[in-house]
DNA sequence: CCACTATAGATGTATATACATACATATGAG
DNA sequence: CTCATATGTATGTATATACATCTATAGTGG
């Protein structure tokens, strides 16, 4: 279990953006993991469901695209989602491509884990206030266009 | 191969604070990654030599701490940095403790590596640019400790 | 139609990461 | 001193993640 930083080492600025972005990563992941702890789902699933609930049926490549993970790393992503029976696949016009799309379980699953997802947005938002917290929405969106850029 | 993002879909916000981060974290991380592969170095293991060097002889824990990672994981993390010289530990005081610290050459290495990491960091300040870059450190530190206080 | 080349995703392999648990050592109540 | 409890790290196991490479399919110039 990860130890409480509070009486120790109070986490300072590091000299790498990099190193400071993934430190917040996982800082932030174990709030959101810990909430959704009794779905028993992991963020990255959550995530997955609600991408999908939003974009409607999106290929791999385009849910990649949009959510900036490799597409090869989600075909074993997916994998146990469709196990479970959340989400479904297709061959699309180009036969190559995969369309995937949440089912009506996916649907009740994500509306199920959501109270517990809101629970820890408010817990984040209301330990960093509504200001830090836009701040922090608006710059993580620009960041990751500017690597698209850079 | 991670595609280029721009020609499709511009990743727009996510409702999740922490889907964004994690976004946020992957596009970076992927930037970091590509310059410092000349080196041989995963931008986690840079990351962890930089730490050595800036503190000095510390505990796995204290060191976890401070970035954020499970002292366990650091078990892991550690070793192949160690397997290669770059790092050594020995006992402390407290016999279950581990004390770790940047060996010469683990120096040297570093040293080799900054260059590549400098070229990563200057890349993504222009593309994001002074403002952005500061406030962006900023406002990750603050979500880190909030986390904590959470 | 055919040979090239490009693209979407699958598979092999490696690192990063956490939690549950196990083990060794420390520490405090008596 | 001695036992009960707390703490630091190691190990078992699982997910997340990427890249290199492979395969199947698409698109293109001839």
């Amino acid at each position: 279990m990860m130890e409480k930083r509070t009486d120790a080492i109070y986490p300072g600025a590091l000299p790498c953006a990099c190193a400071n972005l993934r430190r917040a990563a996982r800082a932030v992941t174990q709030l959101y993991d810990q909430e959704l702890r009794p779905t028993g789902l992991e963020p990255t699933q959550f995530t997955l469901l609600m991408a999908l609930n939003a974009t409607g049926e999106v290929t791999q490549g385009k849910l990649g695209q949009r959510l900036v993970i490799d597409s090869t790393t989600l075909t074993r992503s997916l994998a146990p989602l469709r196990a479970r029976g959340w989400i479904s696949s297709r061959r699309g016009q180009d036969r190559r491509e995969r369309l995937w799309r949440l089912t009506s379980a996916g649907r009740r699953e994500l509306e199920r884990a959501q109270p517990y997802w809101e629970r820890a947005q408010r817990r984040l938002r209301k330990a960093l206030g509504q200001d830090e917290w836009s701040s922090l929405q608006e710059v993580l969106v620009r960041v990751t266009r500017a690597t698209d850029e850079a």
